[in-house]
DNA sequence: ACCCTTAAATCGAACGTTCGTTACAATTCT
DNA sequence: AGAATTGTAACGAACGTTCGATTTAAGGGT
C-alpha cells in the first residue's frame, strides 16, 4: 500500500464510520482496524483524530465547488432551477454520507463549520438567490417573492426528501428509479403550487 | 430539591448538552456538575447515561402527540395546512433543541429511533397525507399530486428554514417577528407556486 | 551486482487520562 | 426512624496520543 493509498483508505473508512456514528462515536482503534492500518497512522498523516475528521469534511464538501455547472449561459431561470434540483439529487445519490455531515454540522457545528461548511452552503445559496432574482427581474416569477426564503423553500423540499428517508421508507419508494418523477413533481409544486 | 425537581433538572440539563454535542460528546461527570446534582443520581433515576438519553428523547418527541389540534372539525384543507405550518413553527420556537435530536436520529438512529422517533414522525405524516388526500378528493388540489411527496415538500420547506439558520443568518432575519410573514409566504409558494 | 546509508513509512506497545458505573459512608430532609 | 441525596473513591475498560523499534524504498559509491 503506497502513501496515497493509505491516506485514501483512512479517509474513506472514516467517512463511513463518522457518518454513521459521529466524531465522538468512533474510536481511532476501531477506525484503524477497519481500515486495516496501524493506529498510529492517523496521527502520522492527519495530526490526530480531529485532523482526520476535518479532512473528511473537506472531502465531503468539495462536491459543492462544481455547482456552477448548473449555470448554462443561455438557459432560462426555470431550467436552472431544474438543473439545481437534479444536481442536488445526483449529489445525494453519489454521496449518501454527505447529508449526515451536513445536518450534523448545521445543528452541532464543530470548529470546522465556518471554515468548510458555511462557505460551501453560502456559495450555493447565493447562486440560487441570483437565479430567483433574475427570474423576478424578467417578470417570470412573482415580484412579491423574498428570494432567500424562496431558495430555502426549494432546497428544503429536495433535501428533506432524503433526510426523511428512514422515517418514510414504508410510505414511499425512495429508489433512484423514481428520481425523474420526483423532479417533475417538485418542479410542478414549486412553480405552480398545489391548487387545481 | 425534591424528587421530581431533580429528575427535571437532570432532563433539562441533559437536553441542552446532548443537543449541543450528542450522546457521546457529553460525559456524565460534566452533565451532573452542570445540573448541580450528584453523579450517582443519573444511574439512580435513569439506570445510566443511555436511560437518561432515552428520557430526553421521549420528552422531546412528546410534543408530537398534540398534533391533532390542527384538525378543527369544520376547517378546510388549506386552513389545516396553514395550521400545520404554524404548529411546526411554534414548536421550533418553543423547543429549539428538538431539531437537533430530530436530524440526529434521522441520520444516525440510535436504538430508540423505532420506539420513539419513527412513531412520532409517522403520526404527523399520516395526518398530513390525509389532509392532502382530502383536498384532492374535494377537487381543491390538483389530482396528479402524490400525497406523500407533497407532504414531504411542505414539511421540508418549513423545517429547512430552521435547519439552515446557522448557515443563513447573515442573509435573512430569523427572528420570530418575521414568522407570520414567513407563514404567508410559504403558504403562497406552496399553494400557488412561484410563477407570476 | 553488491553493500551501505538515509529517510520515510509503518507498527504495536505503553502512557496518562477519562469514561460509565458502582459501592459506601455521611448528610439532609420529612 | 427512614428515605433521599450527597460526595468520594474505586473499578475495569476504553480513550487519543506518543515513542522507540522495525520495515521498506531509493540511491550512491565501489
Amino acid at each position: 500500500m503506497d502513501k496515497n493509498e493509505l491516506r485514501n483508505k483512512l479517509i474513506s473508512t472514516a467517512t463511513h464510520l463518522f457518518a454513521e456514528r459521529g466524531l465522538n462515536g468512533v474510536s481511532i482503534r476501531e477506525l484503524s482496524k477497519a481500515a486495516g492500518v496501524s493506529i498510529s497512522m492517523i496521527s502520522y498523516y492527519f495530526g490526530g483524530k480531529e485532523g482526520l475528521y476535518s479532512s473528511v469534511l473537506q472531502d465531503q464538501f468539495s462536491s459543492f465547488e462544481h455547482i456552477e455547472e448548473i449555470h448554462k449561459a443561455d438557459s432560462e431561470a426555470l431550467d436552472k432551477i431544474e438543473a439545481y434540483i437534479r444536481w442536488i439529487i445526483v449529489r445525494h445519490r453519489n454521496n449518501p454520507y454527505l447529508l449526515r455531515f451536513y445536518t450534523s454540522e448545521l445543528t452541532n457545528p464543530t470548529q470546522y463549520f465556518s471554515l468548510i461548511v458555511q462557505p460551501a452552503i453560502g456559495k450555493v445559496i447565493q447562486l440560487l438567490v441570483q437565479i430567483i432574482e433574475d427570474g423576478i427581474a424578467r417578470k417570470k416569477f412573482r415580484k412579491d417573492l423574498n428570494p432567500v426564503d424562496t431558495v430555502l423553500a426549494m432546497a428544503g423540499m429536495v433535501n428533506y426528501y432524503f433526510l426523511s428517508t428512514l422515517a418514510t421508507q414504508e410510505l414511499i419508494n425512495h429508489s433512484p428509479d423514481r428520481d425523474e418523477e420526483l423532479i417533475r413533481h417538485y418542479m410542478d409544486i414549486f412553480t405552480k403550487g398545489i391548487l387545481s
